[in-house]
DNA sequence: AGCACTCTGACGCGGCGTGACAGTGG
DNA sequence: CCCACTGTCACGCCGCGTCAGAGTGC
């Protein structure tokens, strides 16, 4: 029976050397071995066995699962083993999507934000569900608000990061002097992640609204630029602000002058 | 404005200590530190940094790619590592699909195998690219054969591990002394994963066919078992045997008695 | 003799987790 | 003074890759 050095089996299985070690020390495989070299020598038998670690390995198991496949695995506990491992490959792909997904949406956003700012348009806020967990810049330290943050931060990156801006029925647009943040998500994503939907969390029907973007540079600037370049470009337009402002951070860039920040923001009207 | 030891900041943004104190040091985010203690005070501008390499950390940007978006990229150069990423998203997405289709297949294929053994059943052998690799035992030592092979090995788990027996057309079974054995795909599959279909490959097309299951145990065992088993069997029933029997292997299960291997095969008859 | 091959063993990587042991705040 | 909190440093984890330095086969 044909004998192949470890070199002649890399060409073959395309396994570099220290795979091979490797995997014989995890024991796949236990290839003769010169007394006096120790130079392995691989039959054909030690390369069906490499070939079905590939193939086992090629579903991502883990190494001490290939070795229990290769070794020990009966038809019920192999099977069993196949089974757990479709469901975690079930949910990885679900993760992902959901990842590529937001990630695409993201990226339209950066792409167009900048055509929006300082342009005021009439658009419906879309439905959200809100949760809060900052009022200004300080987190809310309650325990039932910690753990669903918990929540929604594992739900990452669907949540976006949300501020309203509530005394937005004072006239005068110097009250617009507080603001919170949290997590928003359109209801039925935030339904099919689990996520609570009653108290504390928040709805938010569909409204129309004025939609813009603004942005502010350093920290302290958030609610003076949203001011100056929002509520002041509202009132001089004519609309009335029927209720809260609220909107997105979408995104912190570096440009010459340090940080600007972007934000997003529907302002209800009447 | 609030300060936030490290320990609050874990309860606040679900992060461990640790991983806060190792994105500290790739420069995600710079606390406060006091100069006597070390102590770390986080303020709102650091959480809003966490937040965000959270926020970028979820779509497994890695840590080099988040330390830039959080400190260098401008709108542009931000929009190339998202699109970048989306890329590796998608293909990462499809690598997972294909593994959890083949491995659903496999899985019921085991599933279902033993009730086939013994059994001859009336079936169309499926089209298949087929690339032989193995000449009995032994590995073709052939530098075009390898730079296929290697593709072939990177498609995996999709190709599965195929023998054909060639001698088919002598009528005395004893004949059916050689074997080879190489990788198989539907055609379709084949060439969607970029796999030559084109000579050194061959092309088995649908044929009518006699298929079953067999085992065999230990090393150089499975001529004689299928021979006994399935040969024997066809000939008894009164099929004469029109072309190359082929197959795959499905699975090396450890039972009591050491190993056994299940092999399926068509053989295809006139 | 030359030269490609192979051996062992140690260390590196990312993205943290874990643990030891000492110092700090309220 | 207690005791929870925080600090630093070092090592572990997987699945290998990457050396270095010495020995081997043809």
């Amino acid at each position: 029976m044909k004998k192949y050095k470890i070199g002649a089996v890399t060409k073959l299985l395309n396994l570099s050397e220290d795979t091979l070690r490797y995997y014989e020390s995890r024991g796949f495989v236990t290839p003769q071995k010169d007394e006096d070299s120790g130079y392995r020598y691989y039959d054909a038998w030690d390369l069906n066995f490499l070939l079905d670690s590939i193939w086992y390995r090629s579903f991502d198991f883990p190494l001490k699962d290939v070795m229990k496949m290769l070794n020990e695995d009966n038809a019920a506990s192999f099977a069993d083993r196949c089974a757990k491992r479709q469901v975690e490959l079930l949910r990885t792909i679900c993760a992902y999507k959901q990842k590529l997904d937001a990630l695409a949406r993201f990226r339209e956003k950066i792409l167009r934000m900048k055509k929006h700012i300082g342009v005021l348009e009439i658009s419906e806020r879309p439905e959200k569900i809100y949760q809060k967990h900052r009022v200004k810049d300080d987190f809310i330290f309650d325990e039932d608000v910690l753990d669903l943050i918990k929540k929604w931060l594992t739900a990452m990156p669907l949540p976006d990061h949300t501020f309203i801006i509530p005394r937005y029925a004072e006239s005068d647009a110097k009250r617009f002097s507080e603001y919170q943040w949290g997590f928003s998500l359109p209801p039925d994503i935030a339904i099919q992640n689990g996520l609570d939907v009653s108290p504390p969390a928040e709805y938010f029907p569909r409204v129309k609204s004025v939609y813009t973007v603004f942005t502010a540079n350093e920290r302290r600037t958030f609610l003076d630029s949203f001011q100056n370049k929002v509520v002041a470009e509202i009132h001089r337009m004519g609309y009335k602000i029927a209720d809260r402002p609220m909107g997105n951070l979408i995104v912190r860039l570096h440009e010459e002058d340090g940080f600007t920040r972007y934000f997003e923001v529907w302002t209800p009207i009447e």
